[in-house]
RNA sequence: GGGAGUGUGCCCGAGUGGUUAAAGGGGACGGGCUGUAAACCCGUUAGCUUUGCUUACCUAGGUUCGAAUCCUAGCGCUCCCA
C-alpha cells in the first residue's frame, strides 16, 4: 500500500472495514482515535495507548501552537518525538476552539483574529498560516481550518459556515506542502441535508480542480458540526446520507463522536473514524463504560463490589486485579490513579468495540453483531 | 479551689432578639460530561397527611408579642491562676 491509500477490505450493508496508510503506520477501520489535545491523552502513557491498541492519536493545533508553540515542537523533531508516540497522529486545525471559546474572534475576508486563552495575546490565522503551523507540528493527518456552527443556529449562519469552510478548504489544499502528511477536508452544514450536500459538492469541486492543476486531492473527509448539542436522532436523520455522499474510496471521519452506541450506529451508516474526549473525560469524572452499560463509579453500590469493572472486558485494568470497590475508593478519594485506570479501561472499551465491529464486517456478520449490540445493556447510553 | 471562655444540623463553622429550617466549607448521596481552558460542573442532605404543619441550635426553667441569640441553674469541654 502506498501512502494515504485507503483500501476498503470489506463492506457489510453500509458498514466498511478498511485500512489507511500513513507515514507512521497503517490504521485499520472502523477506528476510534483517542484525543490528546495538548500532546497527551490525559492520564494515559503512550505505552499504555500502544498496549490497548490505539492506532491514531489526536492533538490540537490551537492549544499546541499557543503553548508551547509550534516552533518548539518543530525543534523537538515534531509531535511524534515530542510526545514520545511513534504511531500515527492527527492534528485538528483548532477551528473548533477558535469558534467555540474565543469571544474576541474577528473574521475578515482573508482570515481571523482571536486572542489566546492562555495569555490574551492577539493571534492572527489565515488558512495558510494554519497549514504552516500544522506542518510544523508534523502530524500524519492534518485537518483543514473550518468553522463549526453551533446548535441551534440559523440556516443563514450555517450557510455562511459552509461557505467559509469550503473557501478555506480550497486555500488549505493549495497551501498544504508536506508530502508525508494527509490533509482532510471537513463537511459542514449543520442538520440541513441540502447544505451538507452542498458542502460535499464544493469539497469535491476543490479536489478536482487541484488534481487538474497537478495538485493533490483531499486524502479523507471530516464530518464536522455534529454532536454539538442536538439529540442523537437529529444527527442520524442526515448522517447516513452525508457519509455516503462522500467518496467511497476515502476515509470518513465523524468528528467529536462519541459514546459507544453512537459509534456503532455511525459505523452502520458507513463512517470509518471517530474521536472524542468522552471516554477520557468521563473516566476522570468517575464513569466507566461496560458491556452492561455505563457505570458511575461514585455510586455507593460499588463500595463492597470486589469484582472487575466489566467481567467481559480484556483490558489490563479488568484483568489486572483492580476491583470496582478499589476504583470507587480511588475516585471518591480524588486519587489520580482512579482517572488513570478508568481512562485506560474506557479507551480500551471503544477501541475493542471498533475492533469487534471490524471483525464482524470482515466476517460478513456485521448486521447480526450490530443487532445484538443494540439489544444489549451496553446500548444504554441512549 | 479561683478566674475566663465555650457548647449550632453527619463534621467543622457563621450567626448575639424577629426577613433563620439556620450562611459558608467538608463529608455523604445522586446527576451531567461528545473535533478537552474540565482530576470539572450541577443538585439533594430534620420529619410529615408538603402552597402548609411539626420538631430543631447541650439540658431544664425563665424574660418577651417573638429566643440559636437575653436571664437562672445544671451538665460537658477549653485555657489561665493556685
Amino acid at each position: 500500500m502506498s501512502l494515504f491509500d485507503f483500501e476498503v477490505q470489506a463492506t457489510c450493508g453500509h458498514a466498511r472495514a478498511a485500512a489507511f496508510e500513513t507515514a507512521h503506520g497503517t490504521a485499520e477501520t472502523p477506528l476510534f482515535m483517542p484525543v490528546g489535545t495538548r500532546a497527551t491523552v490525559k492520564g494515559t502513557l503512550p505505552q499504555t495507548l500502544a498496549q490497548i491498541g490505539a492506532q491514531i492519536v489526536l492533538a490540537n493545533t490551537y492549544h499546541l501552537s499557543l503553548r508551547p508553540g509550534a516552533d518548539v515542537i518543530a525543534e523537538a523533531g515534531g509531535l511524534h518525538s515530542f510526545m514520545n508516540w511513534d504511531g500515527p497522529i492527527l492534528t485538528d486545525s483548532g477551528g473548533f476552539q477558535v469558534f467555540s471559546l474565543a469571544d474576541t474572534l474577528k473574521l475578515d475576508d482573508d482570515g481571523l483574529d482571536f486572542s489566546s486563552i492562555y495569555d490574551g495575546s492577539k493571534v492572527r490565522w489565515t488558512p495558510e498560516d494554519n497549514m504552516r503551523i500544522q506542518e510544523q507540528l508534523g502530524a500524519d493527518i492534518i485537518m483543514q481550518l473550518d468553522q463549526c456552527a453551533p446548535y441551534p443556529a440559523t440556516r443563514e449562519f450555517v450557510t455562511r459556515a459552509v461557505d467559509l469552510s469550503a473557501d478555506w478548504a480550497a486555500r488549505c489544499l493549495v497551501a498544504h506542502q508536506r508530502p508525508d502528511q494527509a490533509l482532510f477536508g471537513i463537511v459542514q452544514g449543520g442538520m440541513h441535508l441540502d447544505l451538507r450536500l452542498e458542502s460535499i459538492r464544493r469539497l469535491g469541486e476543490t479536489g478536482s480542480a487541484s488534481l487538474e492543476n497537478g495538485g493533490r486531492d483531499f486524502d479523507g473527509f471530516g464530518i464536522g458540526g455534529y454532536s454539538v448539542g442536538e439529540d442523537h436522532e437529529v444527527m442520524f436523520e442526515t448522517l447516513g446520507e452525508v457519509a455516503r455522499a462522500l467518496p467511497a474510496e476515502k476515509p470518513r471521519y465523524l468528528m467529536g463522536v462519541g459514546n459507544p452506541t453512537t459509534l456503532m450506529r455511525a459505523v452502520n451508516e458507513g463512517v470509518d473514524l471517530f474521536d472524542c474526549v468522552l471516554p477520557t473525560r468521563t473516566a476522570r469524572m468517575g464513569t466507566a463504560f461496560s458491556s452492561q452499560g455505563r457505570m458511575n463509579m461514585r455510586n455507593a453500590k460499588y463500595t463492597r463490589d470486589f469484582g472487575p469493572l466489566d467481567a467481559q472486558c480484556t483490558c489490563p485494568v479488568c484483568t489486572g486485579g483492580y476491583s470496582r470497590a478499589y476504583i470507587r475508593h480511588l475516585v471518591k478519594s480524588n486519587e489520580m490513579l482512579g482517572g488513570i485506570l478508568l481512562s485506560e479501561h474506557n479507551l480500551h472499551y471503544l477501541l475493542q468495540l471498533m475492533r469487534d465491529a471490524r471483525e464482524a464486517i470482515l466476517a460478513g456478520e456485521f448486521q447480526r453483531y450490530y443487532a445484538s449490540y443494540m439489544e444489549s445493556p451496553a446500548a444504554d447510553d441512549y
